[in-house]
DNA sequence: CTGCGGTGTTCCGCTCGCCGAAACGCTATT
DNA sequence: AATAGCGTTTCGGCGAGCGGAACACCGCAG
C-alpha cells in the first residue's frame, strides 16, 4: 500500500445534505485530509489553518484532539504535525472489511502471471476512484500503482470503465463539471470525444488508455457488475507503454473472461438487465 | 496490509491533557475506532451508541458527518455503517510518510530469504506497538502478521524489545498498569518475572517469545536505536513454533547484524550512550 | 543586543451549534 | 394487530467551542 492523496471530498450528486452535520467534526476530518494530501511529511498549525481558511486557535485545538487519539503526531521540537498510527489502523481495518479483495486477488494473480504485467482492482467513491489491490509481476521493469489515492473518473482505463457503466444521469452530472482535470498530455477533456468513447466502452465491455492518467503507462480495464448492472469494482491490467500494444489481444480476452466470471459470482446475469 | 484492530486510545503517560479537546471530535474519532475494531464488517447506529455510551441521535449525526467525508459508508438498504475509502487514503498517506519502511524493507527481504521465515518491522505508539511492514517467505506454511493493529508492550518478542529499551521511568509506568492483558496461555504477566527478562533482553540485545502474543507462533526481535538510544523501530523474525527453535542461532546472529547496521544508519554509535 | 516577522499556544466572553429526550416511520417478528 | 426493535427527525435550552487578541518563543538581520 502506497500513494498519498487527498481524502475525497465526495461531491456526489446525492451528497449535499444541507445542514445536519457537525461542523467541528467536518473541520477535523478536513484537517486529516490536508495532512494526507500534503507534499511534505508534516505541516505546521498555520499551514493547515491557511489551507482550510480557519483560525489558528481552531486548528490547534483540532490537532490536539486528533493527537489524543493517535490520528496525528506532534514532533515536540519542531511542533509540527504529521499523520499518526491510527491512520494506519483505520486503513488496514478498511481493507479487512473489503471481502471483494479476497474474492478477486487470486484472479489478479492469474492475470498478472499470464500477461507479465501488473493487475489491479479499483473501487469508486463518489466522483473518484481508488486502487485497493494490485499484483505486480516478477520482473525488473514493471508498473506499481498507488493504493488509496483518489483519481478522477475521466482519465485512464479503470476510471473510464467506471464512468461508462454509471447511470446516464450520473455520467451526465460528472461530465457537466466545470473543469475536467488534465493529468497528462494524453488526458482527454473534450466532453463530446469522451462521450463517444464511453459509449464504445460500454459496447465492447473494455476500456483502454495510453498514458491518460500516468505518462508512460498503458492499461486495459473492465468492470465487475452486480445483479443490477452496477459497477462494483474495476479490474485492470497495466504496464509500461512500450511493450503494451503487443500483448493486447490475449490480455483483453483474459481480462474479459475474468471480469465476467466475477460478475457472475456477484449475481450478474447476462449482458443486459434481465 | 491486513489486520483490524482498535484505534489506540493512547494512554501515554504524557497524554492526559485535561480539557482542551473538542468533545465532538473525540466522539467522532471514537466512532471510527469502534468501526475499526468491530468484529463484523459493519455496525448499526444503536450498536455504536451502546459501545460508546452515547445517544443514538449523537451517533447518527456523527456517522452522517463522517460519511460526508468518505470516512464511513452507509449501506442504503440495511442502513448500517462501515468504514469508507478515506480510511484507506489516510492509511496509505501515513505509510508514505514513514521513510523508515523504504530503508528497512530490503533488509527484511534479506532476513526472510536467509531464514525462510517472516520478517517484520514494528513501530511504537504510546503504550502500544503496531506492525508497519512485513516480508513473508515463499513457502506454504508461513506466518503473516496483522499490519496496523495495536498490541500491548509486554507480550511477544517485538513488544518486549520495545519495552526493554524504554527509559526506566516509562517502563515502570507501563508495568504499573492495573492489569496486563493476557493474550495467550503463554503470556507472562508477573511483573517481577517480566522485569528480569527485560533486563536480560537489554543485555543480550535480543528478545524471544514462544507463543506469548499469538499461540503457535515464535519469534525473535531486536530494536533499531537512534543516536540517543531511543528504540525507533523493532525488527523481528517469526514463524510457526514447531520449526523455529532449530534456526535460532543463525537467525539471531543475522537479526542482530541487521539491526545494528540500521541503528548505525540512524546515527547510533556504539552499545552505550557515547 | 534589539527589534522584527514569523511561529505555536493560551486566554476569555459571547453566541449559536450542538445535545438529548421524545416522537416518528419503518421493517421484522409474534 | 400488536409488539419490539431499528434508524431518523424534530425542537428548545444551554454550555461548549469560536475567534480576536494577547502571549511566549524562536531564528534572523540590522
Amino acid at each position: 500500500m502506497s500513494g498519498a492523496g487527498a481524502v475525497a471530498t465526495a461531491p456526489t450528486a446525492a451528497t449535499s445534505d444541507g445542514r445536519k452535520l457537525i461542523s467541528s467534526v467536518e473541520r477535523a476530518l478536513d484537517v486529516l485530509g490536508v495532512l494526507a494530501a500534503a507534499d511534505g511529511p508534516d505541516l505546521g498549525v498555520t499551514e493547515v489553518a491557511r489551507a482550510l481558511d480557519l483560525s489558528k486557535a481552531v486548528v490547534h485545538r483540532l490537532l490536539t484532539t486528533l493527537a489524543s487519539r493517535g490520528f496525528v503526531e506532534v514532533e515536540p521540537t519542531s511542533r509540527r504535525y504529521r499523520l499518526g498510527p491510527s491512520a494506519l489502523t483505520l486503513g488496514s481495518a478498511y481493507l479487512d472489511r473489503i471481502d471483494l479483495i479476497d474474492l478477486v486477488r487470486p484472479r489478479l494473480r492469474d492475470l498478472s502471471l499470464a500477461t507479465g504485467e501488473t493487475a489491479t482492482m479499483s473501487l469508486r467513491h463518489g466522483w473518484h476512484r481508488v486502487y485497493v489491490d494490485q499484483v505486480v509481476p516478477d520482473r525488473e521493469v514493471r508498473m506499481e500503482v498507488a493504493l488509496g489515492r483518489p483519481f478522477p473518473l475521466h482519465a485512464g482505463s479503470s476510471s473510464k470503465a467506471f464512468l461508462a457503466h454509471l447511470d446516464e444521469e450520473d455520467r451526465a452530472a460528472y461530465l457537466a463539471q466545470s473543469v475536467l482535470e488534465v493529468l497528462t498530455p494524453a488526458t482527454k477533456v473534450d466532453v463530446a470525444v469522451l462521450r463517444t468513447e464511453l459509449d464504445q466502452i460500454r459496447r465492447d465491455g473494455i476500456a483502454r488508455s495510453l498514458g491518460e492518467r500516468q505518462a508512460g503507462a498503458a492499461s486495459i480495464a473492465a468492470p465487475i457488475l452486480d445483479a443490477r448492472d452496477v459497477p462494483v469494482a474495476v479490474v485492470s491490467v497495466c504496464g509500461p507503454i512500450e511493450r503494451f500494444t503487443a500483448s493486447s489481444e490475449q490480455a483483453t480476452r483474459l481480462l474479459l473472461e475474468t471480469t465476467t466470471a466475477l460478475s457472475r459470482a456477484l449475481g450478474h446475469r447476462g449482458p443486459s438487465r434481465a
